[in-house]
DNA sequence: AACCTCGGTGAACGCTCGTACACTGAAACG
DNA sequence: CGTTTCAGTGTACGAGCGTTCACCGAGGTT
């Protein structure tokens, strides 16, 4: 249960690098145990507990739960990025369909294999302390700028203004929540399946809606 | 501060209407409290100050606070219902972008009036405690339902199989959740017409893309 | 008038909470 | 080698927590 000596050989560790490894372990027990109830129910008493450190040591490393918050958003999305990098690099150009499909397949194996981080996020957005709630919010928006930009490089999209190029990244990235949302809740693997399809078939709905209104326009 | 005697006539109240008065207060200032932090760091006792009653007083009528979360779930769908019934009154027949537009409209205007049970929504959609997630789940759900039968009713969806129907709402109604919540953090109402604009543009993306990509399937 | 119902009271309980403070002992350093 | 640094310890505190219980007194019933 009690993670801090996790890595059996103590004596070849420098003093920050078990620092680092006590930070860790606390950051792992966090997420561990905010999965049910937010943040705001998360006492420092049962992370310390969780961890195997006596509560006030607690304070070497965070200031207040909020502080430790604001690393576990920090920490959640770095592996956000990771996957954004996948994405890209996964995005097959021949077709639209391709790269929808590709990049659906990258989404779904990254929030099984990141769902924790996925799970604080979607928890913290709205009921998480007021600083983690808008960085939340601002690194979101990060993310559909950088969208638009991508966006922008599409065949078909040369002449759209940079507003109508948000607010297509914005449409997508609500959808790509909503689907993680509903990811995270699909028990079964079909069930994911499900899921998936039908954000494909979602995705490819805006993109012929947004290719076809703006030149109708 | 006190709310339970807010109505100066105790004299007039038969004994269940005074206690339905109070249930109300004690709802009220739930909602209020749990506007900073979700449910789950609520207590019992901050709500029965806040009403002005004494603590052993709250079991009354609930017999926790997450009793008391599904009550609140309860109301705040009922408002949700109602708007949703003057959308299709709303709802101009004439062509797509007046029916988008006075849908949208009416969104934005419950928002504003039902500010608090819509943040409520929000936060214990994934923060809540596990039985409140479930209710909220399964009302938006029954949404997708009902919008699904909508969509049915609309032009051009005549060949549309009941699954296709599905996706379509799933994703309209994903859509308004996060207009909906990007509605919440708008703070100057120049941001809230923002919000409404982008969100009709996405909505009318969605339609045209819907029926193109159907008649070309 | 006598009785019962029941929303609200107030004291008391055993917890957990965050935080202050003085401490230890091994690692890092001159 | 002696000194300093500092992650982790242990005790203690006052405050807030959910829940228990016996109690009250106005409202409703007969």
């Amino acid at each position: 249960m009690t993670l801090v000596t996790t890595a059996g050989d103590d004596t070849t560790l420098t003093r920050v690098e078990r620092k680092e490894l006590t930070r860790q372990a606390i950051l792992a027990a966090a997420l561990r145990l905010s999965s049910d109830g937010s943040l705001g129910s998360l006492s420092l008493r049962q992370v310390a507990k969780e961890v195997g450190i006596v509560p006030t040591a607690f304070y070497r490393h965070f200031a207040s739960i909020e502080e430790l918050g604001l690393a576990l958003v920090d920490e959640a999305f770095v592996s956000l990025r990771a996957m954004l990098r996948d994405v890209r690099n996964a995005g097959g150009d021949p077709t639209f369909n391709d790269m929808i499909d590709s990049s659906m397949r990258v989404l779904a194996d990254h929030v099984r294999a990141q769902r924790s981080h996925f799970a604080f996020i979607a928890r913290e957005r709205f009921a998480g302390p007021p600083q983690v709630r808008a960085t939340i919010r601002h690194q979101i928006e990060l993310f559909e700028r950088e969208l638009a930009t991508d966006i922008a490089r599409l065949p078909g999209t040369d002449a759209w203004s940079t507003e109508d190029l948000y607010v297509l990244a914005n449409l997508i990235v609500g959808a790509s929540v909503s689907t993680v949302e509903e990811l995270l809740y699909a028990d079964r693997r079909a069930a994911e399946e499900l899921v998936i399809a039908r954000a494909c078939t979602q995705l490819r709905m805006m993109l012929v809606g947004a290719l076809g209104w703006r030149s109708a326009d």
